[in-house]
DNA sequence: TGTACATCAGTGAACGCGCGTTCACTGATGTAC
DNA sequence: TGTACATCAGTGAACGCGCGTTCACTGATGTAC
């Protein structure tokens, strides 16, 4: 729906278009199990049993079909920042946002990875991207954070951006790495409740 | 010291000693500019005046020169983890803990982010390094932990080692973040500041 | 102190692999009448 | 409903760049007597 021309100019059609999802979906697929910097033109299209030339049809180069993703990404995870907009009634609420924002990740783990790789590397596409995934995040947590300010139950000289880009940071690092920490004795269990008491104590103050 | 023997078997000498020195210096210095995968053989030789076929001489390939100044990184950061194993008397210990943290951050900051993504991308050798660099780190904040579940402060539900690990994934991320945070319109004491309050409202509880 | 030899150190030039990329073509699909 | 034409879609095969890597060599340094 974004492109509707290939890049010899010729206009895509149904057939077009579902060839360039499968391009996509194998893509996500083989970054599962490989870096980004592993990933050719040839193993792309040779998974869905077409030609390299057929790639260079829908995309540019590799980095351009993995940014397609990524938005889809982005998209996908915008609902969650809504659970973050209400007000919280207890530590349970926050266990319950860290779960979902967890289960998400791992839904995309390897294409956000690539994302915050490449951003991380200074990539300004990328960093775009996560810009505005994280953004919606961002704001919520520290509009969170004034709040409890305002009510006296968090230290007003908290920077409350700051805070909020510091979780989200959390957040993600935790999202992406968790199965590690797991690996080395901590349960998933161990993982959502810490991330939550931090988040909960920091944007809500009152860490019992 | 490591090597006396360079990769055709051959001794090291004083002026084969300082040759590989400086190749490393100079693998150091073009990574402050470029990511690793653009770093090539050529540009390193090149960057001190000689060819690539003496880069060969030390070292099998790019990676491997990365390796040793990722340890040597480790290395440079380990008394820093000292500062953590004493008991800490208020907040201001906690932000003067983490400035240094920053601070250290910031002068090894181009090998420790490349140490970072190549561990996450999965490299055994980078994942290796990490965790002899962070674990000392760890291990202190989950002692801190431990000693504060003990004397009532921090509630003993609270997974010591969990909380640990996400302490320094938050540490590492702001430390390898700040430069972008600062240019969103936090300063770096306010990130410095931030870090401070969380890591010590959740090892040593009382967040006030 | 000088000479000869051994070993360390550095290099120019070339080879060749692997991949990105393209082009001219065939085949598939859609549409007008 | 069928035929002709236009356009969309896919591809085999090849070209060529860029880089990793090596080899046979020259030059520098060290050491034995």
């Amino acid at each position: 729906m974004s492109d509707v021309v290939a890049s010899d100019g010729r206009t895509i059609g149904r057939r077009g278009a579902a060839t360039r999802r499968r391009l996509l979906d194998s893509t996500a697929a083989l970054l599962v199990s490989m870096p980004v910097r592993d990933l050719r033109v040839v193993d792309i299209a040779r998974e869905i049993g077409t030609s390299p030339a057929t790639f260079y049809q829908y995309f540019h180069d590799v980095e351009e079909a993995v940014v397609v993703l990524a938005e889809e990404c982005g998209d996908e995870m915008a609902p969650l920042a809504d659970r973050l907009v209400a007000e919280w009634s207890g530590l349970a609420d926050a266990r319950s946002f860290v779960d979902s924002f967890i289960s998400a990740w791992d839904e995309h783990a390897a294409v956000l990875r690539v994302r915050n790789l490449a951003a991380q590397e200074g990539d300004a596409r990328f960093r775009e991207l996560r810009r505005i995934a994280n953004g919606s995040f961002i704001e919520a947590l520290a509009t969170h954070v004034r709040a409890a300010q305002r009510a006296g139950r968090v230290d007003p000289d908290l920077s409350s951006i700051t805070a909020a880009a510091a979780l989200m940071s959390l957040l993600e690092r935790m999202a992406a790495f968790h199965a590690d920490l797991e690996a080395l004795g901590s349960t998933r269990d161990d993982v959502v409740d810490t991330c939550a008491r931090i988040l909960y104590q920091t944007i809500d103050g009152s860490p019992r």
